[in-house]
DNA sequence: CCGGTTGTTCAGCG
DNA sequence: GCGCTGAACAACCG
């Protein structure tokens, strides 16, 4: 569910509720639900992992941490963190962190650093990359502050692409190679995508929780690496180390 | 049945 | 008051 292209995918999901009314807001967490009640959508959003419900004056950030799964005009078997009804069906929230917010999510949040995003800004990725002192290339692509969006599969599958060794340091990496980091972790979130919604995402990932690399069928390496600590998988032959 | 996990936040420490 | 680290959270899948 929660790398960026998932969010995407919800948003599509969700877009027959724009401009409707909420009849009903419920759910099991902290939020003002009452505040909702009989207000119009506006429209939703996406930043990286985060899913906004937009209100006239205010906004709902889901975030869906690494459990979280939503349904649609359907019930799961378990509460719901925030449920919305509406004229023409329901979404629902589940296991996620969901906070209200006043004003608009452009005052909050910098589009210019999805990866997604119209407004997606390369150079200034690249810019905030050779800012930071140490940084190994599996950091440096989750770091949501550089790459909204980015999650642990696009980080490996990313790294196995341009054949670049999850420690390499960054401040290392020939500028080449760094400009097909920061190209890759968008073009690759569009392949993300593009599998997710066709069902096929699975047999799509080269390294990601494979034994072995596809490329020179010697056993892939795994390993939870990096200040993000995180599992990644390599293949020691195929990406060099900077 | 138990271990692993597409993620973030925050308390507690030096 | 910082920056860093590790625990906590949570529920479904294999």
């Amino acid at each position: 569910m929660p790398e960026g292209p998932s969010i995407h995918i919800l948003k599509e999901d969700v877009e027959k509720f724009t401009g409707k009314k909420v009849l009903e807001a419920y759910g099991n967490g902290k939020l003002d639900y009452d505040r909702m009640q009989g207000l119009k959508v506006q429209r939703f959003e996406v930043w990286g992992k985060q899913f906004f419900i937009c209100f006239p004056k205010f906004y709902i950030r889901v975030h869906f941490l690494l459990f979280g799964k939503y349904s649609i005009d359907e019930k799961r078997g378990v509460p719901a963190r925030l449920s919305l009804r509406f004229s023409n069906g329901e979404v629902n929230f589940y296991t996620s962190g969901i906070k209200l917010a006043e004003g608009k999510p452009e005052d909050d949040y910098n589009f210019s650093s999805d990866v997604m995003s119209d407004q997606w800004d390369p150079k200034q990725a690249k810019a905030k990359l050779t800012a930071i002192k140490k940084l190994y290339a599996c950091d440096a692509l989750m770091n949501q502050n550089v790459f909204s969006g980015v999650g642990n599969i696009i980080k490996n599958e990313v790294l196995f692409r341009i054949k670049v060794h999850p420690v390499s340091e960054i401040k290392s990496l020939p500028l080449k190679k760094l400009n097909e980091l920061v190209k890759e972790a968008r073009n690759y979130s569009f392949d993300f995508y593009k599998w997710k919604k066709k069902n096929v995402l699975k047999k799509n990932l080269l390294i990601y929780k494979k034994k072995e690399c596809p490329r020179c069928k010697i056993p892939a390496k795994f390993r939870i690496l990096g200040s993000s600590k995180r599992n990644t998988f390599w293949c020691d032959n195929c990406q060099v180390k900077y």
